[in-house]
RNA sequence: GACCCCGUCGUCUAGCCCGGUCCAGGACACCGGCCUUUCACGCCGGCAACGCGGGUUCAAAUCCCGCCGGGGUCACCA
């Protein structure tokens, strides 16, 4: 049997980090067992649902690197074989017409709750007749839910749950304006897409047994479910928009990579021993879903943060300078012509091995990298211009004539240079270091100072060096 | 309220199914220290948990019961 797995989420907001990660849990699944990973987008709230939302969604998915099978399916678009199965069912008597108004339905609701029942819909047009029909309400197609017995779900994470199947209601199939509920849509639509495991978020878990009924009804074999615990926020409640439960582009823009994101989803809910590095590729070959845990994880933006900076730090220097350019245009604002870009691209690409040790995140690593891209006279932050004492000043005057004259420019040789200088001086490396990585860099901490010359170039060293000594 | 699920360091978790190897292991965070021209990285060390109460057993984080706590679901939303 192939495996196939979907991702279904309506579109009306962003991919936030608990859809992120069923999609990438259905996405192993299905990449683990040679399966097929599909999208439907379930768009039948016409109100709530826009493109913004889709697009977010998409962008979402393929920023993450789950790529899906074919193309994605419209839920909406395939409402008239959701219709059709509904009325098969009524065909069938085993779904009735119900002319309840809503002030009925609130009652009965009413009713319900405080009778602490959790079937809220009494009944009353199970039998009730086309000839009996009041006028002028469009009826809705309501399922019969079977009234005794209980429903078992086998679930592959949850374990085997079992619920009394008086307390199922009889759900509404068809609006009475002729559009599908979602329960009845999911059905149809895992059915006819061939879904073999529906993974899903535990909020659904309830639902679930709603569904079992209605593909025993349909005749339908149903598929296996999976129901993966939320994510909560650091303070345990349900994430919302209150604590950030933000989409997936905004981790982009904060500077999250989405392989560390991907990563840290992944052990959120689900472990291989005490491995926590894992990329794709080495969670594609692990993955299964007895390994998933049973109970809700809290979101943790440090150990984010810290998957991150262990990401950053393996990723490629080339790909690195794409993404910091953008940021740096941007706080640069104009200051970035072409010519200089080109020397600051080149300068970031030299200079990156050293950066991307220092940094969490690409904003981090960007502000890290400012000093490259800045043209002189560098500003000074406030410990960098306490570095900068008259005694080092002197220093740093002392130091030039030796450097204007220095034929090898490399890290090495700048090292030995610097050192001698300092021996002769009869004062600490620090001494000089530290002012002039002030002069250099306008702060008191960045990469390795040899570096720095090396990267900037002899003039560009010198004239900074300059605008230190002379620097009020 | 009813129904369902969950409960190991602050957080993510290993161990629980198949009781002893667990005075509970790893990771993040935090606190020391080392390395070092700075900051990071790295390395070394430390702090810190089986929700509570009963059983069963020679022995329980592991099995059973109760309680407490947290969460989810109860729409002509998805």
């Amino acid at each position: 049997m192939t495996i196939v797995t979907r991702f279904a989420p309506s579109p009306t907001g962003f991919l936030h980090l608990g859809a992120a990660r069923t999609a990438l849990f259905n996405w192993l699944y299905a990449r683990h067992h040679g399966g097929r990973f599909l999208l439907r987008i379930e768009d039948t709230d016409r109100k709530r649902s826009t493109t913004q939302a889709l697009d977010a969604i998409l962008d979402g998915l393929r920023w993450l690197g789950l790529e899906w099978d074919g193309d994605w399916v419209s839920q909406f678009a395939r409402r008239p074989r959701h219709a059709e199965a509904a009325e098969r069912l009524l065909a069938e008597d085993k779904a009735f017409r119900c002319y309840c108004t809503p002030g009925e339905l609130a009652e009965m609701r009413e009713k319900a709750l405080q009778a602490g029942r959790t079937r809220l819909y009494d009944g009353r047009c199970r039998e009730r007749h086309g000839a009996e029909a009041p006028s002028g309400t469009a009826p809705a197609i309501r399922f019969k839910a079977p009234l005794d017995g209980e429903s078992v779900i086998d679930d592959l994470v949850q374990g085997e749950v079992t619920v009394a199947n008086e307390k199922l209601d009889d759900m509404v199939l068809l609006r009475g304006d002729g559009t599908p509920t979602y329960m009845l849509a999911v059905v149809v639509d895992d059915h006819d897409m061939e879904i073999t495991h529906v993974i899903r978020g535990d909020d659904h878990l309830t639902n679930a047994f709603r569904q079992y009924q209605l593909y025993l009804a349909l005749g339908w074999e149903a598929p296996a479910f999976a129901h993966i615990p939320l994510i909560h926020g650091a303070d345990g409640a349900k994430l919302s928009k209150r604590h950030g439960a933000l989409g997936v582009e905004s981790y982009r823009d904060d500077g999250c990579l989405p392989e560390a994101l991907a990563n840290y989803l992944l052990r959120l809910g689900w472990s291989h021993g005490d491995d926590e590095v894992i990329d794709l590729q080495q969670a594609t070959a692990w993955f299964d879903l007895d390994a998933v845990g049973r109970s809700a994880g809290r979101f943790d933006a440090a150990k984010l943060e810290n998957l991150n900076g262990h990401y950053l730090r393996a990723a490629d220097d080339r790909r690195l300078v794409d993404l910091v350019m953008p940021r740096l245009a941007d706080e640069l604002a104009g200051q970035l012509a072409e010519q200089h870009a080109i020397t600051v691209e080149a300068r970031l690409e030299q200079g990156m091995a050293g950066l991307k040790e220092r940094a969490k995140n690409i904003v981090e690593l960007s502000e890290n990298a400012m000093f490259y891209a800045r043209k002189r006279p560098l500003p000074l932050a406030d410990k960098a211009l306490a570095l900068l004492d008259s005694e080092a000043r002197r220093h740093l005057a002392g130091l030039r004539p030796g450097l204007d004259a220095a034929v090898d420019w490399k890290a090495d040789a700048l090292e030995k240079l610097l050192r001698r200088f300092s021996d002769e001086e009869r004062v600490k490396l620090g001494k000089i270091a530290q002012p002039l990585r002030a002069a250099l860099t306008g702060a008191a901490a960045s990469p390795g100072i040899f570096e720095i010359m090396e990267v900037l170039g002899k003039e560009e060293t010198l004239g900074r060096l300059d605008d230190a000594i002379q620097g009020a």
